[in-house]
DNA sequence: ACCTGAACACCGTTCAAGT
DNA sequence: ACCTGAACACCGTTCAAGT
Protein backbone atom coordinates (compact mmCIF):
# COMPACT_ATOMS: atom_id res chain seq x y z
CA UNK A 1 0.00 0.00 0.00
CA UNK A 2 1.45 3.18 -0.90
CA UNK A 3 0.79 6.67 1.19
CA UNK A 4 0.71 10.05 0.54
CA UNK A 5 1.54 13.17 2.94
CA UNK A 6 -2.39 13.50 3.54
CA UNK A 7 -2.98 9.96 4.52
CA UNK A 8 -0.09 10.14 7.26
CA UNK A 9 -1.58 13.14 8.67
CA UNK A 10 -4.56 11.57 9.24
CA UNK A 11 -3.69 8.72 11.04
CA UNK A 12 -1.76 10.57 12.82
CA UNK A 13 -4.37 12.57 13.91
CA UNK A 14 -6.02 9.56 15.03
CA UNK A 15 -3.14 8.60 16.97
CA UNK A 16 -2.74 11.93 18.55
CA UNK A 17 -6.62 11.54 19.14
CA UNK A 18 -6.61 8.21 21.03
CA UNK A 19 -3.46 8.01 22.77
CA UNK A 20 -2.47 11.58 23.65
CA UNK A 21 1.03 13.91 22.54
CA UNK A 22 2.75 11.66 24.10
CA UNK A 23 2.56 8.71 22.46
CA UNK A 24 2.50 10.38 19.06
CA UNK A 25 5.07 8.86 18.07
CA UNK A 26 6.82 8.41 14.68
CA UNK A 27 7.14 4.71 15.23
CA UNK A 28 3.51 4.49 16.18
CA UNK A 29 2.30 6.17 13.15
CA UNK A 30 4.25 3.98 11.33
CA UNK A 31 2.91 0.95 13.18
CA UNK A 32 -0.70 1.73 12.82
CA UNK A 33 0.18 2.35 8.90
CA UNK A 34 1.43 -0.96 8.35
CA UNK A 35 4.73 0.66 7.18
CA UNK A 36 8.68 0.83 8.85
CA UNK A 37 9.32 4.13 10.60
CA UNK A 38 12.02 5.14 8.34
CA UNK A 39 9.19 5.31 5.58
CA UNK A 40 7.35 8.67 6.90
CA UNK A 41 11.01 9.82 6.23
CA UNK A 42 10.23 9.91 2.86
CA UNK A 43 6.93 12.11 3.14
CA UNK A 44 8.12 14.66 5.95
CA UNK A 45 11.74 15.59 6.47
CA UNK A 46 11.47 14.93 10.06
CA UNK A 47 8.83 14.91 13.24
CA UNK A 48 8.38 18.45 13.57
CA UNK A 49 7.54 18.74 10.03
CA UNK A 50 5.04 16.39 10.33
CA UNK A 51 3.52 17.72 13.72
CA UNK A 52 3.34 20.97 12.01
CA UNK A 53 1.19 19.43 9.25
CA UNK A 54 -0.69 17.95 11.93
CA UNK A 55 -1.44 21.01 13.45
CA UNK A 56 -2.69 22.83 10.48
CA UNK A 57 -5.20 20.36 9.18
CA UNK A 58 -6.30 20.08 12.91
CA UNK A 59 -6.79 23.87 12.96
CA UNK A 60 -8.28 23.38 9.05
CA UNK A 61 -11.02 21.18 10.40
CA UNK A 62 -12.14 23.63 13.16
CA UNK A 63 -12.08 26.62 10.89
CA UNK A 64 -14.40 28.03 9.08
CA UNK A 65 -14.15 30.72 6.31
CA UNK A 66 -13.57 34.88 7.73
CA UNK A 67 -16.18 36.88 7.95
CA UNK A 68 -14.72 40.64 7.66
CA UNK A 69 -18.49 42.27 7.45
CA UNK A 70 -18.90 41.61 11.11
CA UNK A 71 -17.18 44.37 13.60
CA UNK A 72 -13.85 44.28 14.46
CA UNK A 73 -14.19 42.93 17.81
CA UNK A 74 -17.04 40.46 17.40
CA UNK A 75 -14.12 38.92 14.71
CA UNK A 76 -11.84 38.56 17.30
CA UNK A 77 -14.02 36.81 19.81
CA UNK A 78 -15.48 34.66 17.42
CA UNK A 79 -11.84 33.81 16.26
CA UNK A 80 -10.66 33.10 19.42
CA UNK A 81 -13.83 30.87 20.25
CA UNK A 82 -13.09 28.61 17.16
CA UNK A 83 -9.32 28.69 17.69
CA UNK A 84 -10.62 27.40 21.61
CA UNK A 85 -13.08 24.67 19.91
CA UNK A 86 -10.77 23.85 17.05
CA UNK A 87 -8.22 22.50 19.81
CA UNK A 88 -10.57 21.24 22.03
CA UNK A 89 -11.97 19.17 19.79
CA UNK A 90 -8.97 16.41 19.78
CA UNK A 91 -7.00 15.54 22.70
CA UNK A 92 -3.81 17.50 23.64
CA UNK A 93 -4.83 19.94 20.34
CA UNK A 94 -3.79 22.77 22.33
CA UNK A 95 -0.65 21.45 23.40
CA UNK A 96 0.38 20.35 20.06
CA UNK A 97 -0.82 23.48 18.31
CA UNK A 98 1.51 25.66 20.98
CA UNK A 99 4.35 23.34 20.04
CA UNK A 100 4.10 23.48 16.35
CA UNK A 101 3.61 27.56 16.91
CA UNK A 102 6.29 27.65 19.04
CA UNK A 103 8.46 26.17 16.81
CA UNK A 104 7.82 28.28 13.79
CA UNK A 105 6.86 25.71 11.34
CA UNK A 106 3.19 25.90 11.21
CA UNK A 107 0.06 26.92 13.29
CA UNK A 108 0.38 30.34 11.86
CA UNK A 109 -3.22 31.12 10.17
CA UNK A 110 -4.24 32.08 14.11
CA UNK A 111 -2.14 35.05 14.80
CA UNK A 112 -2.76 36.21 10.93
CA UNK A 113 -6.11 35.92 10.76
CA UNK A 114 -6.50 37.58 14.55
CA UNK A 115 -3.80 40.81 13.07
CA UNK A 116 -6.18 41.05 9.90
CA UNK A 117 -9.08 41.39 12.26
CA UNK A 118 -7.67 43.89 14.59
CA UNK A 119 -6.23 45.70 11.15
CA UNK A 120 -9.48 46.23 10.16
CA UNK A 121 -10.50 48.19 13.12
CA UNK A 122 -7.58 50.97 11.53
CA UNK A 123 -4.32 49.94 13.54
CA UNK A 124 -0.84 49.59 12.64
CA UNK A 125 0.63 46.54 11.53
CA UNK A 126 2.71 46.61 14.50
CA UNK A 127 0.76 47.01 17.03
CA UNK A 128 -2.37 44.67 15.55
CA UNK A 129 0.29 41.82 15.04
CA UNK A 130 1.14 42.71 19.27
CA UNK A 131 -2.31 42.45 20.03
CA UNK A 132 -2.99 39.20 18.11
CA UNK A 133 -0.21 37.56 19.51
CA UNK A 134 -1.16 38.47 23.10
CA UNK A 135 -4.34 36.80 22.13
CA UNK A 136 -3.00 33.91 20.90
CA UNK A 137 -0.63 33.31 23.74
CA UNK A 138 -3.53 33.59 26.09
CA UNK A 139 -5.46 30.91 24.08
CA UNK A 140 -2.70 28.44 24.32
CA UNK A 141 -1.99 28.79 27.61
CA UNK A 142 -5.61 28.64 29.00
CA UNK A 143 -7.15 25.98 26.45
CA UNK A 144 -3.12 23.64 27.09
CA UNK A 145 -4.83 23.95 30.81
CA UNK A 146 -8.25 22.89 30.28
CA UNK A 147 -6.68 20.49 28.87
CA UNK A 148 -4.28 18.80 30.83
CA UNK A 149 -6.71 19.21 34.05
CA UNK A 150 -9.34 17.55 32.70
CA UNK A 151 -6.88 14.44 31.95
CA UNK A 152 -4.99 15.12 35.40
CA UNK A 153 -7.91 15.28 37.37
CA UNK A 154 -9.03 12.04 35.48
CA UNK A 155 -5.77 10.16 36.39
CA UNK A 156 -6.48 10.93 40.33
CA UNK A 157 -3.12 13.74 40.22
CA UNK A 158 -2.83 16.94 42.15
CA UNK A 159 -6.70 18.82 41.97
CA UNK A 160 -5.79 22.15 43.35
CA UNK A 161 -3.12 22.71 40.20
CA UNK A 162 -4.08 26.36 38.38
CA UNK A 163 -6.97 27.83 40.53
CA UNK A 164 -8.55 30.13 37.99
CA UNK A 165 -8.16 28.10 35.00
CA UNK A 166 -11.21 25.96 34.25
CA UNK A 167 -14.64 27.05 32.60
CA UNK A 168 -15.24 29.14 29.36
CA UNK A 169 -15.90 31.97 31.98
CA UNK A 170 -12.57 32.17 32.53
CA UNK A 171 -11.87 32.23 29.12
CA UNK A 172 -14.05 34.70 27.97
CA UNK A 173 -13.46 37.23 31.24
CA UNK A 174 -9.63 36.85 29.91
CA UNK A 175 -10.08 37.83 26.22
CA UNK A 176 -12.21 40.52 27.22
CA UNK A 177 -9.58 42.18 29.51
CA UNK A 178 -7.46 42.28 26.51
CA UNK A 179 -10.05 43.23 24.02
CA UNK A 180 -10.78 46.38 26.66
CA UNK A 181 -7.14 46.92 26.37
CA UNK A 182 -7.17 46.71 22.31
CA UNK A 183 -10.37 49.12 22.38
CA UNK A 184 -8.75 52.05 24.51
CA UNK A 185 -6.03 52.20 21.50
CA UNK A 186 -8.86 52.47 19.01
CA UNK A 187 -7.45 55.50 16.72
CA UNK A 188 -9.56 58.41 15.98
CA UNK A 189 -12.21 56.99 13.56
CA UNK A 190 -12.79 59.25 10.68
CA UNK A 191 -16.31 59.28 9.29
CA UNK A 192 -16.29 57.81 5.57
CA UNK A 193 -19.42 57.85 3.11
CA UNK A 194 -21.01 54.02 4.16
CA UNK A 195 -20.81 55.13 8.36
CA UNK A 196 -22.97 57.59 10.38
CA UNK A 197 -21.11 58.55 13.82
CA UNK A 198 -24.47 58.21 15.55
CA UNK A 199 -24.00 54.27 15.28
CA UNK A 200 -21.27 54.53 17.13
CA UNK A 201 -21.22 52.55 20.61
CA UNK A 202 -18.90 54.08 23.76
CA UNK B 1 30.44 11.31 46.68
CA UNK B 2 26.67 11.54 48.36
CA UNK B 3 24.56 14.18 46.79
CA UNK B 4 21.20 15.60 48.18
CA UNK B 5 18.53 17.01 46.16
CA UNK B 6 19.71 20.43 46.10
CA UNK B 7 22.97 19.19 44.20
CA UNK B 8 21.11 17.29 41.49
CA UNK B 9 19.12 20.29 41.29
CA UNK B 10 21.83 22.80 40.81
CA UNK B 11 23.81 20.19 38.55
CA UNK B 12 20.61 20.13 36.60
CA UNK B 13 20.09 24.00 36.15
CA UNK B 14 23.79 23.79 34.74
CA UNK B 15 23.23 21.30 31.68
CA UNK B 16 20.15 23.15 31.12
CA UNK B 17 21.97 26.24 30.76
CA UNK B 18 24.60 24.55 29.06
CA UNK B 19 22.83 22.00 26.50
CA UNK B 20 18.95 23.07 26.48
CA UNK B 21 15.89 21.49 27.44
CA UNK B 22 16.14 18.65 25.05
CA UNK B 23 19.29 17.59 26.66
CA UNK B 24 17.98 17.72 29.80
CA UNK B 25 17.93 14.16 30.09
CA UNK B 26 17.94 11.81 33.44
CA UNK B 27 20.54 10.18 32.16
CA UNK B 28 22.69 13.09 30.94
CA UNK B 29 22.22 14.68 34.52
CA UNK B 30 23.71 11.38 36.15
CA UNK B 31 26.35 11.48 33.99
CA UNK B 32 27.36 15.13 34.94
CA UNK B 33 27.23 13.63 38.57
CA UNK B 34 28.96 10.46 37.96
CA UNK B 35 26.27 8.73 38.86
CA UNK B 36 24.00 6.02 37.57
CA UNK B 37 20.64 7.23 36.13
CA UNK B 38 18.80 4.97 38.57
CA UNK B 39 20.65 6.96 41.81
CA UNK B 40 18.11 10.09 40.94
CA UNK B 41 15.38 8.21 41.60
CA UNK B 42 16.36 7.84 45.23
CA UNK B 43 15.91 11.86 44.98
CA UNK B 44 13.11 11.92 42.62
CA UNK B 45 9.73 10.20 42.02
CA UNK B 46 10.18 10.89 38.24
CA UNK B 47 12.01 13.21 35.72
CA UNK B 48 8.95 15.13 36.32
CA UNK B 49 9.32 16.07 39.92
CA UNK B 50 12.48 17.03 39.17
CA UNK B 51 12.04 19.54 36.62
CA UNK B 52 9.22 20.74 39.09
CA UNK B 53 12.05 21.41 41.34
CA UNK B 54 14.59 23.06 38.68
CA UNK B 55 12.02 25.30 37.46
CA UNK B 56 10.88 26.56 40.63
CA UNK B 57 15.25 26.91 41.85
CA UNK B 58 15.32 29.07 38.81
CA UNK B 59 11.98 31.14 39.47
CA UNK B 60 13.78 31.43 43.00
CA UNK B 61 17.01 32.27 41.33
CA UNK B 62 15.36 35.45 39.75
CA UNK B 63 13.00 36.39 42.37
CA UNK B 64 12.99 39.46 45.30
CA UNK B 65 10.74 39.64 47.97
CA UNK B 66 7.66 41.49 47.26
CA UNK B 67 6.64 45.01 47.62
CA UNK B 68 3.51 45.59 49.48
CA UNK B 69 3.40 49.18 49.44
CA UNK B 70 3.84 49.69 46.09
CA UNK B 71 0.41 50.62 44.01
CA UNK B 72 -0.99 47.44 42.95
CA UNK B 73 -0.30 47.94 39.03
CA UNK B 74 2.80 48.66 39.35
CA UNK B 75 3.32 45.84 41.28
CA UNK B 76 1.81 43.84 38.69
CA UNK B 77 4.50 45.37 36.24
CA UNK B 78 7.46 44.33 38.37
CA UNK B 79 6.16 41.17 38.87
CA UNK B 80 5.57 40.11 35.23
CA UNK B 81 9.10 41.85 34.57
CA UNK B 82 10.43 40.08 37.10
CA UNK B 83 8.93 36.42 35.75
CA UNK B 84 10.64 37.78 32.37
CA UNK B 85 13.78 38.20 33.60
CA UNK B 86 14.19 35.07 35.24
CA UNK B 87 13.21 32.71 32.68
CA UNK B 88 15.25 34.91 30.08
CA UNK B 89 18.47 34.09 32.91
CA UNK B 90 18.53 30.48 32.11
CA UNK B 91 18.42 28.88 28.05
CA UNK B 92 15.11 27.55 27.51
CA UNK B 93 13.79 28.61 30.91
CA UNK B 94 10.92 29.70 29.92
CA UNK B 95 9.75 26.60 28.20
CA UNK B 96 10.69 24.98 31.16
CA UNK B 97 9.30 27.12 33.35
CA UNK B 98 5.65 26.70 31.06
CA UNK B 99 5.85 23.03 31.31
CA UNK B 100 6.16 22.87 34.71
CA UNK B 101 3.46 25.18 35.40
CA UNK B 102 1.15 22.64 32.84
CA UNK B 103 1.53 19.76 34.65
CA UNK B 104 0.87 21.58 37.58
CA UNK B 105 3.79 20.04 39.70
CA UNK B 106 5.64 23.05 40.12
CA UNK B 107 5.79 26.90 39.25
CA UNK B 108 3.06 28.08 41.17
CA UNK B 109 4.72 31.04 42.61
CA UNK B 110 3.99 33.49 39.87
CA UNK B 111 0.67 32.96 39.83
CA UNK B 112 -0.16 33.88 43.71
CA UNK B 113 2.15 36.52 43.86
CA UNK B 114 0.13 38.51 40.77
CA UNK B 115 -3.16 37.25 42.25
CA UNK B 116 -2.08 38.64 45.39
CA UNK B 117 -1.26 41.91 44.08
CA UNK B 118 -4.36 42.31 41.80
CA UNK B 119 -6.32 41.40 45.25
CA UNK B 120 -5.19 44.10 46.52
CA UNK B 121 -6.87 46.81 44.11
CA UNK B 122 -9.85 45.07 46.07
CA UNK B 123 -10.61 42.65 43.64
CA UNK B 124 -12.54 39.13 44.52
CA UNK B 125 -10.62 36.11 44.31
CA UNK B 126 -11.83 35.00 41.55
CA UNK B 127 -11.44 37.81 39.10
CA UNK B 128 -7.79 38.50 40.17
CA UNK B 129 -6.94 34.77 39.92
CA UNK B 130 -8.34 34.52 35.98
CA UNK B 131 -6.71 37.89 35.48
CA UNK B 132 -3.40 36.26 37.42
CA UNK B 133 -3.18 33.60 34.89
CA UNK B 134 -4.35 35.79 32.06
CA UNK B 135 -0.75 37.75 32.43
CA UNK B 136 1.10 34.58 33.34
CA UNK B 137 -0.17 32.71 30.16
CA UNK B 138 1.13 35.39 27.62
CA UNK B 139 4.29 35.94 29.70
CA UNK B 140 5.17 32.70 29.20
CA UNK B 141 3.99 32.53 25.76
CA UNK B 142 6.26 35.70 24.88
CA UNK B 143 9.05 35.09 26.35
CA UNK B 144 9.11 31.60 24.92
CA UNK B 145 8.95 33.04 21.64
CA UNK B 146 11.69 35.29 22.25
CA UNK B 147 14.16 32.81 23.45
CA UNK B 148 13.37 30.17 21.26
CA UNK B 149 13.74 32.28 18.48
CA UNK B 150 17.03 33.69 19.04
CA UNK B 151 17.96 29.94 18.93
CA UNK B 152 16.04 29.57 15.86
CA UNK B 153 17.34 32.62 13.62
CA UNK B 154 21.19 31.63 15.29
CA UNK B 155 20.81 28.16 13.95
CA UNK B 156 19.74 29.21 10.62
CA UNK B 157 16.12 27.98 10.59
CA UNK B 158 13.05 30.19 9.79
CA UNK B 159 13.27 33.88 9.93
CA UNK B 160 9.69 34.86 8.95
CA UNK B 161 8.46 33.16 12.96
CA UNK B 162 5.50 35.01 14.77
CA UNK B 163 6.22 38.31 13.48
CA UNK B 164 5.36 40.66 16.23
CA UNK B 165 6.75 38.57 18.99
CA UNK B 166 10.19 40.11 19.33
CA UNK B 167 11.54 42.47 21.56
CA UNK B 168 10.70 44.47 25.08
CA UNK B 169 8.37 46.59 23.82
CA UNK B 170 5.86 44.04 22.51
CA UNK B 171 6.32 42.80 25.90
CA UNK B 172 5.23 45.61 27.52
CA UNK B 173 2.51 46.45 25.03
CA UNK B 174 0.94 43.04 25.64
CA UNK B 175 0.44 43.61 29.44
CA UNK B 176 -0.65 47.17 28.98
CA UNK B 177 -3.41 45.83 27.11
CA UNK B 178 -4.32 43.43 30.12
CA UNK B 179 -3.50 45.93 32.56
CA UNK B 180 -6.06 48.33 31.02
CA UNK B 181 -8.78 45.75 30.69
CA UNK B 182 -8.54 45.11 35.00
CA UNK B 183 -8.16 48.95 35.87
CA UNK B 184 -11.35 49.27 33.54
CA UNK B 185 -13.23 46.60 35.91
CA UNK B 186 -12.11 48.03 39.50
CA UNK B 187 -14.22 47.68 42.08
CA UNK B 188 -15.31 51.38 43.65
CA UNK B 189 -12.77 52.65 46.04
CA UNK B 190 -14.07 53.20 49.24
CA UNK B 191 -11.87 55.98 50.49
CA UNK B 192 -9.69 55.31 53.75
CA UNK B 193 -8.10 57.14 56.42
CA UNK B 194 -4.96 57.26 54.45
CA UNK B 195 -6.37 58.08 50.65
CA UNK B 196 -7.57 60.89 49.29
CA UNK B 197 -9.73 60.94 46.25
CA UNK B 198 -7.87 63.95 44.72
CA UNK B 199 -4.91 61.65 44.56
CA UNK B 200 -6.34 59.36 42.00
CA UNK B 201 -5.55 59.40 38.34
CA UNK B 202 -8.31 58.73 35.72
C1' DA C 1 8.45 7.23 -5.92
C1' DC C 2 7.82 4.57 -2.04
C1' DC C 3 9.27 1.33 1.12
C1' DT C 4 12.20 -2.47 3.95
C1' DG C 5 15.66 -3.93 7.30
C1' DA C 6 19.14 -3.02 10.05
C1' DA C 7 21.66 -0.13 12.64
C1' DC C 8 23.11 4.05 15.70
C1' DA C 9 22.73 6.70 19.52
C1' DC C 10 19.81 7.71 22.53
C1' DC C 11 15.41 7.84 26.21
C1' DG C 12 12.61 7.09 31.33
C1' DT C 13 11.94 3.77 34.69
C1' DT C 14 12.25 -0.56 37.61
C1' DC C 15 14.47 -3.64 40.54
C1' DA C 16 17.48 -6.73 42.91
C1' DA C 17 21.63 -6.16 45.06
C1' DG C 18 25.39 -3.87 47.33
C1' DT C 19 27.56 -0.43 51.38
C1' DA D 1 20.24 6.40 53.06
C1' DC D 2 22.39 6.30 48.82
C1' DC D 3 24.01 4.02 44.98
C1' DT D 4 25.33 0.18 41.16
C1' DG D 5 24.35 -2.85 37.25
C1' DA D 6 21.46 -4.79 34.35
C1' DA D 7 17.43 -4.97 32.12
C1' DC D 8 12.78 -3.48 29.79
C1' DA D 9 10.38 -1.09 26.61
C1' DC D 10 10.76 2.43 24.17
C1' DC D 11 12.59 6.92 21.09
C1' DG D 12 14.16 9.87 16.25
C1' DT D 13 16.96 9.38 12.42
C1' DT D 14 20.11 7.49 8.72
C1' DC D 15 21.23 4.62 5.01
C1' DA D 16 21.97 0.97 1.82
C1' DA D 17 19.06 -1.82 -0.62
C1' DG D 18 14.91 -3.40 -2.82
C1' DT D 19 10.47 -2.73 -6.36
Amino acid sequence: MRYHRSDIVERAIGVLDMYGLPDLSMRRIAGELGLQPSALYHHFDNKQTLLAAVADELLARGTRPDRPDQPWDERVVALSNELRDAMLSYRDGAELVATVHAFGLGAHAPVERLTAAIRSAGFDEEFAGSAAITIVYFVFGHVSDEQTHVQANSVGAIDDAPLAARGSESFALGLALILDGVRLRMPVQRPTASSSSSTMKS
